[in-house]
DNA sequence: CAGCTCTATATTGTATACAATGCTGATTAT
DNA sequence: ATAATCAGCATTGTATACAATATAGAGCTG
């Protein structure tokens, strides 16, 4: 994507995930423009690659709009994560290597000094955060798809649009913690079943931690 | 979809399906402009969305060009086929109505009789494919989830690239029939599992009846 | 006052001009 | 002869002007 298009859809999606543009709020391309400081055309792109990744809905000469989410779309999205991320470190276990391996070993030791450490709350939600997404796209590379790293990917993103504001309790963070150690066993051990089922859980309890407020 | 940006998507496309685009070709701008008779903004358009599609890869002001597939790839696609349309299976097994069900009887009514009748071979092979889309969809619709449905739409497609000039043989078209068949029975059953593996079956033998050129 | 039509305006769709970038091939220095 | 450099060209990226379409609101009619 070009430079301009991509400024574009990055500080749009931005707009849409922090909840800038409220659901089913239209999207005029004059606004986007002088939001964004492109003209109209990269703006456009912007929108057609949004709309694509179900982000915003395009009806023919009347715009965009920020598409709105139920309950039955948040629980399918995870429900096909839960299947595919499944299938996806099924996959891993039988192909990962030594090297890829301890790079998740560390990736996910990290994590726990991260837990372990005496920082702030907020401070280690997000370290969390960005680690745990490194652990993800690990083990998808491992799985050895692009098809299936490029559909996870898209439904991930998808899921952020629900993330907004969203307050992790440290208990989930820790419970998530513990299925990245039992992810990382049966991987080790390529017990493809054991590394499908733990993956599963781990996504289903994701759900859970987003649609169940909790106290923190 | 716009008006020019989706007549000109469907031109494209119909010209690297029907392989007069070879893969790995370079498409230029101002020949896509020339064949399709609009000006370069719906070209571009198009392309971004055959690019989204996967119908070709896109690298910044270098254009687009047909994307190639690998026996991996077209593995890697009918593996996930197998997983997310048995997935489909088995939702639809759980929520099909009756009224769904009478449909798809009818469907593969229809194609009962087109292939008893003395039929030409190819017009039994090209009443078969239609008939088979609308089996697959209405199960999709039964599954009762969009985002499912469009990504086993996606998936779809990409494995009609593969298609392109692919003599099926009436045996291969039979087993088809009797895996419809069978699915029907499970869905009326309302048998997930059943409906699940049939389906998964039904997929594998799909990719097979590619890979494997039997005489006909 | 409700509902309709029509016009003015706002917005999106398309074409095209201009800018930026990458590619090719000739020229030159080593 | 070969590698590097640079100019000219081909191609894509961006901005903008124009066309087509939808929306909103005033005025009209019953």
């Amino acid at each position: 994507m070009s430079h301009a298009a991509e400024h574009a859809y990055r500080t749009i999606r931005e707009s849409i995930l922090s909840g800038e543009f409220a659901p089913n709020g239209r999207l005029k391309e004059a606004d986007l423009v002088a939001q964004c400081g492109f003209s109209r055309t990269p703006v456009r792109e912007a929108l057609r690659r949004l709309a694509s990744e179900d982000f915003v809905s395009l009806n023919r000469n009347q715009g965009a709009q920020v598409k709105a989410w139920t309950m039955d779309d948040i629980n399918d999205l995870f429900q096909l994560r839960a299947l595919l991320e499944g299938y996806s470190a099924a996959r891993a276990a039988d192909r990962i290597t030594l090297i890829q391996l301890n790079k998740l070993r560390e990736s996910i030791e990290k994590m726990g000094e991260v837990l372990a450490s005496n920082a702030s709350a907020d401070k280690k939600v997000e370290d969390f955060l960005s680690h745990n997404n490194i652990v993800h796209t690990s083990i998808w590379q491992a799985a050895g798809s692009e098809r299936l790293e490029s559909m996870l990917g898209r439904l991930i993103d998808q899921s952020l649009v629900i993330r907004t504001a969203r307050k992790y309790s440290l208990e989930r963070i820790a419970q998530s913690h513990h299925h990245h150690e039992e992810l990382l066993k049966s991987l080790t051990a390529h017990d493809a079943q054991w590394s499908e089922s733990i993956m599963r859980s781990h996504i289903h309890a994701a759900r859970d931690a987003l649609l169940v407020n909790d106290e923190n």
